[in-house]
DNA sequence: CTGTTAGCGCTTTCAA
DNA sequence: TTGAAAGCGCTAACAG
């Protein structure tokens, strides 16, 4: 398979052209003891001449790890999850580890499958990025292997979880604006059904309750995240803000608080 | 490992749960011979039983294949690429392949770092959403296993290339706002150093051309494919447009043509 | 139709 | 410091 012949140059061949035994070359390959440097350069040098590379499914099935992991994403056509996904190969790959991607589509069944298929693929730990499925699940999923939980909080010996402070978060956006005089806030919110874009909202009213600013149902839309401008800036309610000024989506603080804590969580006011 | 015990069920086991030999479990499980529907009922329930999982690695091990396929993509925080990257997994999780996620970050070494990895790991085949490594390369890797590359045609036994006609593409979109009866047409193009990109702004040139409407510099600008509207929608462009109707990026034909074939090339017109 | 027998390529005791 | 040998869990001939 590899660029020499056609199924791949073996840790034993590597041996052969080095003169040493198989042991001897899987000890310099992972560090596992201390080897004469003349037979460790020998093998060096076999391994850049065969162009050697070892067999991930063999080391997985001798030693045990897969040196893999799952990350479970929702929709990766979304540059929010893009950024996340993003990061973790890049952390992931400079330790060694593959990443097993995976999408749920935010629907339960999907992401079921998914994890399933990691499970079987041995890896050794799992990253959900947001999940769709129940506690009790995860927590059960935990049990059989290391688990990292992203924007719920659970707790579990091998779960390690990462969440936001939805609430605080979004009425803290929202009094970062009413700091600033206004007083007609718009929110766009997530899909009703999602627990963060509730809690948001959530935090969003909190904000002009304690403030005494009146709700006024038609500055709160529904958006879906995907694309927050084309999706819930209809001309209607575009014409429904009645205002002068409008935040431009790609400028000033607020786009970079909706990539960090409170995304899905815009203001626009009347100037 | 898996749900049961500690270090997860195997074959073995499973086939002597139900009173058969191992040969068996792995017939039925791969549909690979015939087998007494008895023998298949009572495997069938020790899987169920013992939440069976068959060990992926093992499998690559003993088979020969690895039932992975490596993906390489440059930027995932872009939807363009997620879109792809999404409608890959998809399509291969559904056929029983595991999908393995690098990046490449339009660096030649990250990618070839990628590749290297990918190959180690013995996937079945690569997917280059986009390459950075010259064509010789390309080609070399195309002899060790099946590769399967975009925005580029090469000729290769097990090299599949998807390409797009960057330049008539952009020129067919160009003459559709000319055919509207627009005549100032801006376009921003990818980054200048982008093989892409640079095609598609000679379609636009070319279009231009054929309708002997005057190039105006000042309407070709340098985005970088992330965040087009983001970059290279500054205020000075904006104004230099002087126009009264700006076709919203969300709406409308453009945008889909954006999704397909001319990503990054997009009109703008004066009423 | 089904069991037995070899490995796949690597890691890892166990001796030397 | 090093080699020999025994698997890891599964597939794939090869006989019955």
């Amino acid at each position: 398979m590899a660029d020499g012949g056609e199924g791949g140059v073996t840790l034993e061949q590597v041996a052969r052209e080095a003169g040493v035994s198989p042991s001897t070359v899987s000890r310099i390959l992972n560090g596992t003891a201390n080897v004469r440097d003349a037979k460790v350069r020998a093998v060096q040098a076999a391994i850049a001449k065969l162009r050697f590379m070892p067999n991930a499914a063999a080391r997985a099935l001798a030693g045990g790890r897969s040196m893999s992991i799952g990350v479970v994403i929702q929709a990766i056509d979304s540059p929010f999850y893009g950024e996340a996904l993003a990061a973790i190969e890049k952390a992931l790959l400079r330790a060694g580890y593959s990443v097993l991607f995976v999408s749920g589509r935010w629907r339960e069944d999907d992401e079921r499958r998914g994890i399933d298929h990691l499970v079987s693929r041995r890896v050794d730990g799992i990253i959900l990025v947001t999940s769709c499925l129940p506690d009790a699940e995860l927590q059960r999923l935990s049990r059989a292997l290391p688990v990292v939980l992203t924007g719920r909080a659970l707790p579990g010996e091998r779960l390690h979880c990462l969440d936001t402070d939805a609430v605080p978060g979004a009425r803290l956006a929202t009094e970062h604006l009413i700091a600033q005089g206004h007083s007609r806030i718009a929110f766009i919110s997530g899909p009703v059904d999602h627990p963060d874009a509730r809690q948001r909202l959530e935090g969003y009213r909190a904000a002009l309750r304690a403030h005494r600013i009146p709700r006024v149902p038609q500055l709160v839309v529904e958006g879906d995240y995907s694309d927050a401008c084309g999706t819930a800036l209809t001309p209607e309610f575009l014409k429904s803000l009645s205002s002068t000024a409008v935040c431009p989506p790609a400028t000033g603080p607020v786009k970079r608080a909706r990539a960090r804590s409170t995304e899905g969580t815009r203001g626009f006011a009347d100037g």
